[in-house]
DNA sequence: CCGTATCCCTGGCGATACTG
DNA sequence: CAGTATCGCCAGGGATACGG
């Protein structure tokens, strides 16, 4: 008894850190260009994500193959040539945002409606009558 | 043609934003606890939410009720007595990420394998013959 | 009880320069 | 080309105190 609650608080707090690890705004991107485009060396990566540093997407990318999300090949040549793909498990969790992604296309609108919405109401202003 | 181009670059445009809004970590927590339990007063949502301060909570919770994610009831009461729910939109958010919970759940032991395994890695020390 | 306002500080991140 | 190393900023977020 004292075990599953171990072993819930164990699988609580790993969620949590999967959570902070693959909902990082560059991870799903690159997750994505990766699905999209199969193995892709550092530099096209980097243009096919858009907006990320060398800084960042290095240490995304250092992240996602500890953990096991993508593979790196290293060719040893001059110059250097480096080239990424999804691990099986890293396609498998691109499909699982695939339902994010969608929500957010078919939602976008709605969204901006609501914002607007939002924005203009009163703000409160109880003192009304 | 330029349209095109431009609608999807807004698109494109919007779709950072609304990841960045919804993969957002107190926000996707949040998410999960109103689903589970419906309607809930703020206190309850912290500790629902676990770990969470007074400051972040009110901020997720305004700007996800600002995108049309959450309503927030008022009964003008004393003490005050404040309700959160997700609305139909979020509901379906929150469905969308099913997906990701599940595939963190089903993968969360193999993760952590390759993170040992990662770790465990040499580190390069090429000069081995 | 449910916030807002203020202080404060850590660390995330970009920019730049350098190496194999 | 694909990184690592270093510097420096400033915004995110915690802690605290106060207000309706």
């Amino acid at each position: 008894m004292t075990d599953v609650l171990e072993h819930t608080a164990a699988l609580e707090q790993m969620v949590r850190e999967m959570i902070d690890a693959v909902a990082d705004r560059w991870t799903m991107l690159v997750l994505e260009a990766l699905e999209e485009h199969g193995e892709v060396r550092f530099t096209r990566l980097a243009e096919l994500v858009g907006g990320v540093s060398q800084k960042m997407l290095t240490k995304t990318l250092r992240q996602m193959e500890r953990d096991g999300l993508v593979v790196r090949t290293v060719h040893p040549v001059i110059p250097p040539h480096v080239e990424y793909r999804l691990t099986d498990m890293g396609l498998s969790l691109s499909e699982a945002f695939c339902g994010v992604w969608q929500w957010v296309e078919a939602h976008q609108e709605r969204v901006q409606v609501a914002r607007e919405e939002f924005d203009a109401r009163p703000k409160v202003m109880v003192a009304a009558k």
